[in-house]
DNA sequence: TTAACATATAAGCGAATGCTTATATGTTTA
DNA sequence: TAAACATATAAGCATTCGCTTATATGTTAA
């Protein structure tokens, strides 16, 4: 097989990114919203900020189930936790969830089309 | 078309887009991203177009691991091939993979700016 | 304090996933 | 044609994952 050296600054790159555990934040970060339960608790958020039990009826769901995606998302700072007494809000960590997801529904759309 | 009515609520969307197959693909398609060495390839694949044996030397895979990582992406049109004699010839297939990819390394920059 | 409420965590089970080894398919070359 | 080559597929195994039931933690109200 043919080898070129313009793999080198690529191999290097890979290199780097494995070493800093880019891919691996990468892959699980992709990983938390590659879930149909979680892409419909993160649909949900990119509305409106929810409490736990308003997603848990919103979505059919039993409160535990949604208590443990929430932690998945959580973990990977895709969303954020408001607290006020004994209900906790969730919402959106920032803009680039938003993006992420906005970003996945136009190549969905793509892909239909192509259908 | 793949979209929800302006005016409607949440729940009508949810409902929409769980009918119209929406966030199962959605979801799918991110968890084609979801793994670590997957994210290897596409992000080799995000320099240039790599034939299967390139990249299993890059990535330092067996074959038919690569072609099995291929595969998922290929069936969620992630990736494209061009075939040129034996080789197989892969690259991304559209611009919002790469524009995915990119908003996903702007997350996990955040990530660990704020760890 | 006790009871009701909202959320989080734990243990365990069935299903899905990624990888390995082995083999099949298809193409080029001797 | 046969052999070498490039890629794809198949079967099996170990691990991971999502969900369920049960329970724990923490807050408010009577």
């Amino acid at each position: 097989m043919l080898r070129s050296d313009s793999n080198s600054t690529l191999s290097e790159s890979l290199e780097a990114f494995r070493d800093q555990g880019v891919f691996l934040l990468l892959s699980e970060t992709f990983q938390a919203l590659g879930d149909s339960s979680r892409i419909q608790i993160v649909w949900a958020l990119a509305q409106s900020e929810y409490s736990v039990g308003a997603l848990t009826e919103l979505l059919g769901m039993t409160q535990p189930a949604v208590s443990h995606h929430l932690r998945t998302l959580r973990n990977l700072k895709l969303v954020r936790v408001r607290k006020d007494g004994r209900t906790a809000f969730y919402s959106l960590d920032d803009d680039h969830i938003h993006r992420l997801l906005l970003e996945g529904i136009e190549h969905v759309n793509e892909f239909v089309r192509q259908s």
